[in-house]
DNA sequence: TAACCTACCAAACACTTGTTAGGGAACGGG
DNA sequence: CCCGTTCCCTAACAAGTGTTTGGTAGGTTA
């Protein structure tokens, strides 16, 4: 026997419980994905990873395609229930921001994977339409940032000599760039990396004089 | 004729300089690199944007990768002789911080395909021997950075209550994923963008109180 | 005119890709 | 014991991949 993928490392779950296992595939395929990119990663390797033949995964997926899909759509559909929960709490700008920095980080936490790969692949799968969620989401997100920040200029809360959309841009990338660098269970907390990350760009890297 | 690349908008020099039409492929290839990714891009995307047949790219480079070995290269080389003349310029603390994100601002002006790629896969591509020059870079880089910083803080111009190594991917993220939405010829020049940035990160988005 | 060089085309190559079809082992319920 | 379900394997498929080989039009040089 040359190839025994069934020797794996993986747990055998006896008993499998159904949508068990396709969360768990998702999982390792997300992991190579945020690894080797979407278009370098081929179905071979995800079996490889999962443990088992490429065709095997088609029992559980009808395509590569769908499986990045629901990936990114969970993720999203995740983010937005943390992202409502703060937008409709009724905060002050700061607060939200500082709010929705916070729930960012514990998301990028929980869905590591999903977000590097969301980062390196969502602006060109724009174009296809199945992914159009991907454009609505993020222009939901930008009216929620754009428009706190907004509030925030004028509630004479946030500097109004800045163009607001190149903060916007500046608050967005820096906590979202964090993604290709953090690996959870590290030194700090998501809530620690949050309280920094907000101290800096509020308050700036500079000593006041 | 069912297919005559030749009819392409692309003005035909005819006497043409010898490696000014290697130059010129390598800035339509990085084109689509940055704008499909590197895995994604077939060489016959690029002999398509280039106005000939994939075989034909064969006759200036000898493999897809070191068309991106080049790209990336040449864009690094062209980084380090801004860099390197700012940090032996003998300046402070927070000068050469501001000097490295300007000078950094108008690499991006200038080579936003090739940091576009740098940025995609940078990551996976330091596995490959061929590479390793991005490591090594990287390594110099973050040198440079930290130990400016380390530098202020000692010397009393940037807060000493911050960890400095998440400092320095903050800064450095700020500054290079703007390559992902800059545009050349936008609104803003690369010195107001530079400018605006670091007002941003020395002092906050916040209003003093 | 002849030899030569540059820059490309035409056609194929071996290989990898995502995907499919059929089969079979394990297991539980009747 | 048979039936159906679950989950995976084996083996192949067509399309697309990077790359090679041989040829050739047009200009330059001698």
């Amino acid at each position: 026997m040359p190839n025994t993928p069934q020797s794996s490392s993986k747990k055998k779950t006896p008993v499998s419980g159904g949508p068990e296992r396709r969360r768990e595939l998702l999982d390792t395929a997300a992991e190579v994905f945020a690894a080797q990119g979407y278009n370098a990663t081929t179905v071979r390797k995800i079996a490889d990873a999962a443990g088992m033949l490429a065709g095997s995964l088609y029992y559980h997926f009808d395509s590569k395609e769908s499986m990045l899909d629901e990936i990114l759509s969970t993720f999203l559909d995740e983010l937005w229930e943390g992202y409502d929960a703060v937008l409709d709490a009724g905060l002050g700008p700061r607060e939200t921001i500082e709010a929705l920095v916070t729930e960012s980080f514990r998301e990028i936490d929980r869905h590591r994977a999903a977000v590097a790969i969301y980062q390196k692949e969502s602006r060109h799968l724009t174009d296809q339409p199945r992914f159009h969620y991907l454009t609505d989401s993020q222009r939901k997100f930008e009216k929620a940032w754009l428009g706190t920040l907004e509030r925030g200029v004028s509630a004479g809360v946030f500097r109004a000599d800045l163009d607001v959309r190149l903060t916007y841009r500046f608050v967005r990338d820096t906590v979202w760039v964090a993604a290709s660098w953090y690996r959870p269970g590290g030194l700090h907390s998501p809530e620690e990396i949050a309280r920094q990350y907000l101290s800096m760009v509020l308050d700036g890297i500079a000593v006041r004089t």
